[in-house]
DNA sequence: TATATTTATGCAAACGTTTGCGGTAACGTT
DNA sequence: AACGTTACCGCAAACGTTTGCATAAATATA
């Protein structure tokens, strides 16, 4: 049953000097012979030792993990962001953590609490759409540990964050809607508590406003980030006595099930409906017709939050302030519009 | 500077108690009083108090880490098994360590050194293209620490694995290219080192030889996991003489890329050539004409993968064998064959 | 030769927990 | 009254490191 973990006090106790001898001699301090230094390198891997970050962890009352929390790590957006963390995390010798919220708040707190257990050196999240209270945020605060939000934030908790332009990422799509001549043009939206929907689906209304097109509450069908809500969303909108000529979704998955759903009742895209969504997720270039939609850096995003951390993390003086970085979108046109 | 995280030694200094009795209230234990014990736990709350888990790994000797390194975590199916991994941890209170290998043999060999360092309980592996050697695989078996393979596994490590039946879901896609009366089928198969290329090779060549089709070798032309590789790949098919009727990829990726540069040239599919991927990516359901492949459960293999990890880590006997898990495929038939 | 300096090493405490063992006080039992 | 139980709590060691300080030996300086 005993582990077979070799120590420091291993290479000690065979060499016949102290553990503070192989410490330094590990970390090759000036003070140590450089006879005694080889030998317990050649000891330690021989012996394949391996130092117990745990215990050097305890020591210096510090690790080197970050916390990664998102809704679910199989979305393309997140797993990309997620592949940029690790990356700039890689880079620096940090290891992550990821938890997924599965979109609960339960399990977004629980997991806030269990990576604070396990004194991450700092922790990037991504709220998920069930989340109303900022009191698992505050607890960070508290403690001391430095995070920040990406994509979808917490507005009232003043920290680093990384956006993506959503008003005006939204108002160009819209807007390009409106200079091809759509007349009508309804939005799915996502779930109102969460940023980025609000922030499209304002950029949605500032587009009609500055084209003088009167807002129309009916066209507007709110729901949540994934197909289904963009098949229903769909239904719910050919219900409508005067039926839109344009949609613009507030993703690529929602706009996908409403492209689907648009097939399967015989329409086309775009002479019946034009369909705009939002993230060029991969699919959105393969399918026929091709989708309209707003491109988001995501692997960017991802390298771009983890450096802003590792900023704050190492930034040893006491007071650090909260960077907003808002990255530029890119209106992709295809043929759905 | 001072980190303002509480301890189980701040709570009995305010309490005029020991940190033994600290520590058993908050455990719990029967031989602490109910009155200390409330206040304790009263105190614990006030002061914000969350156990240092690191200190506790270093006393247990373990900790509820495992790790998991896969080649990219953007990719569809390692994220989606990374999705299923982490279900299962968070279930059973651990949570995981995850590190992409970008298909470095050299970033992968850091990776295990780094998690090992990191004392995980256990770890979770899908092998990086470039990847010969298998030493770091033996350092894990020296420490004693379990790990399992999935998807891409090596084959002479007798640990537990979790793969699909790569051979026979290969198989069944080429016998259906084959009873579809196609006659030149051709094979987009990735690098040959790794274990689903070889796999799905053989039940290429298995189907075949079933069907007495001369096997030809300049129909098997050799690449990577992606679309480049697909489109290039298809580039050398064009220049042969005797063009083949049908393809067979390795993964939808590659079907993918093959996908975009079959239309580029003009051609039509199923007509010109038909084209079958594995993986069933959602992309594969959404392009036009819709892929055929071969459904392989990504979800699922992580959550097995995960269990079967934790059945050993939690399995206090001497000894455990390794299972071999072989998931089915399912041939999903749609319009480009 | 005596002193000062350098070089190489060890001691011990600390990080935050857990836990075996021992101890004390209160109580119950004869 | 003497003893045995029980209930509650503290001591101290341990987990594997790191590091300030002391120390001893070796060397350099005067």
């Amino acid at each position: 049953m005993r582990s077979n973990q070799k120590t420091i006090k291993d290479i000690a106790r065979k060499l016949n000097i102290s553990p503070s001898t192989v410490s330094r001699a590990l970390r090759n301090h000036p003070d140590i012979s450089s006879r005694t230094k080889e030998q317990v390198i050649s000891l330690a891997k021989e012996l394949d030792y391996h130092p117990n970050s745990i215990a050097q962890s305890l020591q210096k009352r510090s690790t080197n993990t970050i916390g990664v929390i998102v809704p679910e790590i199989k979305y393309h957006f997140f797993s990309s962001v997620i592949s940029g963390i690790e990356d700039v995390a890689y880079e620096s010798g940090y290891i992550i953590m990821v938890c997924q919220s599965n979109e609960s708040y339960e399990r977004e707190n629980i997991n806030v609490r269990t990576l604070v257990s396990n004194r991450i050196a700092g922790l990037l999240i991504s709220i998920s759409q069930t989340t109303k209270n900022d009191e698992h945020f505050r607890i960070l605060q508290r403690q001391g540990i430095p995070f920040v939000f990406f994509d979808r934030v917490c507005k009232n908790i003043e920290t680093s964050k990384v956006v993506v332009d959503d008003h005006d990422g939204a108002f160009r799509a819209v807007e390009h809607l409106i200079l091809s001549g759509y007349k009508r043009i309804a939005h799915l939206a996502g779930p109102r508590s969460i940023s980025i929907s609000q922030d499209r689906f304002q950029g949605y209304l500032s587009a009609l406003k500055k084209y003088n097109i009167p807002f129309e509450d009916e066209l507007v069908v709110y729901g949540g980030f994934n197909e289904e809500d963009g098949i229903m969303g769909f239904q719910r909108l050919l219900q409508l006595d005067k039926k839109p000529d344009a949609i613009f979704a507030v993703n690529d998955p929602v706009a996908i099930g409403a492209f689907m759903q648009i097939k399967e009742c015989g329409f086309k895209i775009p002479d019946d409906f034009a369909l705009v969504g939002f993230s060029d997720n991969p699919v959105a270039s393969l399918i026929d017709p091709p989708l309209t939609t707003v491109a988001q850096p995501k692997y960017k995003i991802g390298r771009i939050a983890a450096t802003l951390l590792l900023e704050q993390i190492e930034n040893t003086t006491d007071q650090y302030k909260p960077k907003v970085e808002v990255l530029k979108t890119q209106l992709i046109i295809r043929k759905s519009t």
